[in-house]
DNA sequence: ATCAATTTGTACGTATGTATC
DNA sequence: AGATACATACGTACAAATTGA
């Protein structure tokens, strides 16, 4: 199907571009759809012209469109399915990390619903490295929960905490009544607490990691390592954190 | 090939567990190989006993040992490959991020030999993000730097660093001779830089990232995009690092 | 290039102790 | 007390990947 001869017209006026003068066309072109997108005009989620369609509307060989497509695509702007088409990915929610972050926070300032899922709990002993994080002795008891976060519907991510016991037995309840880690540590006195430590790392997501977050298995997962401590300075909380690289994006507060 | 009756002996003694007491066989068997690991009796990268030697050493079933390993994969201590056999990870290099960091200093005070090879350099018309990151108007002149960054041979990272010209015009050569960055930036006049934003990302490397990286295609990414400033606060570069995610761990400085 | 040995991965089935309803 | 569900543990068989002869 060509722009003539058949019948079928382009989607759009031919754009025009600056040529010869130093900017590679390809450049211009990425330029212009990542503008587009930024601002907007290209949905997230929304196919973008095929290559071919492109190609014609910005007078250049598909070749040209296809170099200023991967630029996109190495930024994480869109994605290429062989077959499909290349889709404008949708923008990742900013997740800061520092020494008060609260997920609810974030994801409410960031103007979407937070939800968190308690989807297990359990009381296990403590392996060793666990236990020397939170400061107690091997096989001493602490208590597991498994959690689900999810904004507007979506999963982000998926934790395991495990907090000391006896001191916080019982908690799981009042997080599963109030929806909220911050709430339930305020019912046995912790008013405040930091982060310790934090460790970053990725790698693809299990099977079931994967189930748990909607995501295909493969897919790369965020892994967050951390501890945090009460206002004493007393570790009252050792978390594994997944998050969905596809849908999350942390940012370091400086 | 059994213990009794065609001339085999087990490789080691009887290891005994402690049966019936409320701790599963495999979080005795999980510890226990988690601990010789960490202590260094089980070596980076050597080879664990297959799953029915030690089926045999703790005089337990295959499934009750796979179930042990399952844990110690899952925490990233060993990594199970069909039909060769199951091995110790190396253990990932903590790198600081925070204000300051300096890839450098990081490795070396690891006990690593630091190294960093300019592979490629490009005077390059600003795309419009970077243009912002870095307070000049798009299609101002900016010097791409392409680098990779190696502990004892092995690469780590490899990075695109765009500085705004024509303030670091042959910064380039000077990187190339010091082979450190920090140590061009100061015949530049630059003594001190801090870092003004982090975002964090992760992805799978694409065929040339893998190369670059000595990674097999498909393997995780930990992107970091960022913004360094110096001492007035006027941006000097914006980097786009990639690490290796199966060698380096992300600490964020408390 | 082929084959066999080794090793992990997966899938059945069975039994038992321990919570939970 | 009884029924049910679940985690743990053992047994066996075969599939799939790797290695080396």
């Amino acid at each position: 199907m060509g722009a003539w001869g058949d019948g079928t017209v382009t989607d759009g006026a031919v754009t025009i571009l600056a040529r010869g003068e130093g900017l590679a066309a390809w450049r211009q072109i990425a330029d212009g759809l990542s503008a587009d997108i930024e601002a907007g005009r290209l949905a997230a989620g929304s196919q973008l012209p095929t290559e071919a369609a492109l190609a014609a509307r910005y007078g250049v060989n598909r070749h040209t469109v296809r170099r200023a497509l991967a630029a996109l695509a190495e930024r994480g702007l869109v994605r290429a399915t062989q077959g499909r088409g290349t889709f404008v990915e949708t923008p990742r929610l900013a997740y800061p990390i520092g020494r008060r972050t609260r997920f609810s926070e974030i994801v409410s300032r960031a103007g979407r619903e937070a939800w968190g899922d308690l989807i297990g709990t359990e009381t296990v002993p403590a392996d060793p490295a666990t236990a020397e994080a939170l400061g107690i002795a091997p096989g001493d008891p602490m208590l597991e929960l498994q959690t689900v976060h999810r904004a507007d519907g979506t999963p982000l991510s998926t934790a395991r905490t495990c907090l000391p016991l006896p001191r916080f037995a019982g908690l799981d309840q009042a997080y599963a009544a109030l929806g909220s880690l911050t709430g339930a540590y305020a019912e046995y006195g912790v008013a405040d607490y930091t982060r310790l430590s934090t460790r970053i790392g990725a790698r693809p997501a299990s099977a079931d990691e994967g189930a748990r977050l909607d995501l295909a298995p493969g897919r790369v997962l965020i892994v967050i390592t951390s501890v945090n401590v009460d206002a004493a300075g007393v570790p009252i909380q050792a978390t594994r954190s997944l998050f969905a690289a596809d849908r999350v994006e942390l940012v370091v507060e400086g």
